[in-house]
DNA sequence: CCAAAAGTGTTAAAACTACACCCATGA
DNA sequence: TCATGGGTGTAGTTTTAACACTTTTGG
């Protein structure tokens, strides 16, 4: 399989920053690495692209074989290239985020216990490589999209609460959101699909479902979809 | 110079969509290729990375290269990795872009005549590999960015007017905008400074001056500037 | 004195913010 | 019946959008 060419090429990869909203916190998926360099130490799923695959194809089989996450929504970030970032060999990365997990989606459940596991954002472990950096720049980056663009939206599961939507809201912002403008805001677009269902989970009122009329998001998109906070 | 590796990986290369504005018409610097594959036909700067330049560096090179185009202020746009986007083998591309040339920075002077040339970004010609495509991506990610970032302004020169700064916006919004709305906005953010000189252009009031005040906006950033058009 | 672009305020409409109570359920 | 989160409207303030005339210069 060895190949030769007629000038030395960096060697690509990819790299993937999961976030997932447990409760509360913000989390980032890190797998323990168990090959050298920095063997024994938390990183972010990612490897080597293969020629025959797009860096999007290869972010989702490495997201596959490292954690069982499968056929999620993944957005590229940036493609980071410091000289020094790998200290075997001059290796350029190409870094993928997603967001998953409103409403029930339980992500622990497809991860390989052994071997992936969520970290607070707020209480990362030190990573390998320069891996730090790039959830630094996938938060920054979340941070400021969630701000004019209803994301998440892409990869919600089928039914979601108006709660759930804005606890990921703050949760991502780090802010506290006023419930009656927050569902004025959100309901005033009209992306969203009122269910029939409603969730009934506790000693409380039932919560009214959504789903998000995707279609007309994308119509709306087209024509400079307007959005905030 | 040859090399070999254990297994083939992709070429890696940068391509770089420079923008311009042109009196009224925002225009994009295009290179004719004089070597196949596309020989003679017109493409974006760019080339192959090398293994001791980061991205950054190897755009830059490749833009004075073959423009003469230097020090020029690049962000990161995409990185484009389609299987079939090279005809030789397997490329994938890390794609900048820039915009130069508010007030008075002439930047046909400073690409070679002979091989770069302007076209509006309404007439361009059939264009080699996917970078038709490319150009695309980089035009939706300025409008969607001027929208709300204060932009070009990293890249400005010395003085500039507020009439030559709303055409920019008017050029890549193709909108217009209200004269009085517009400045009292743009001033209103505190983020540029008036110089003592005025722009005496013509047989008409003199325009005052402004630059950018980096440092404010810097400050500004951190905290999460707003700014709308 | 004419042409051409620079510069300047006000008003009505829309959007945003802050804020407090009742509702439906399970225990 | 109590605890828990779900759900709803209004008023004051701020922001936005629309709009027309005067100023300064060069020819």
């Amino acid at each position: 399989m060895a190949q030769t060419y007629e000038y030395p090429r960096p060697a690509l990869t990819v790299d993937v920053v999961v976030f997932a909203l447990d409760d509360e916190d913000l989390q980032v998926m890190l797998i323990r690495r168990k090959l050298p360099p920095f063997a024994g130490q938390w990183a972010l799923p990612g490897g080597f692209v293969r020629v025959a695959e797009t860096l999007e194809e290869a972010a989702q089989r490495e997201l596959q074989e490292e954690s069982g996450l499968a056929g999620i929504f993944l957005e590229q970030l940036f493609t980071f290239s410091e000289i020094d970032r790998d200290p075997r060999e001059r290796v350029v990365t190409v870094a993928y985020y997603a967001l998953v997990n409103l409403a029930g989606h339980d992500v622990r459940a497809s991860a390989d216990a052994a071997q992936a596991a969520w970290f607070p954002v707020g209480e990362l472990p030190e990573l390998a490589f320069d891996h730090t950096r790039i959830v630094e720049v996938a938060l920054q980056r979340l941070r400021g999209k969630v701000r004019y663009q209803p994301i998440g939206f892409e990869l919600l599961p089928a039914g979601f609460t108006l709660s759930q939507m804005q606890h990921l809201y703050e949760a991502v912002l780090e802010t506290p959101l006023d419930k009656r403008n927050f569902r004025k805001k959100v309901l005033g677009l009209g992306l969203l699909l009122r269910l029939k269902e409603r969730q009934m989970d506790g000693r409380h009122r039932p919560a009214q479902l959504y789903r998000f009329d995707a279609q007309r998001y994308e119509k709306l998109k087209k024509r400079g979809l307007h959005f905030e906070v």
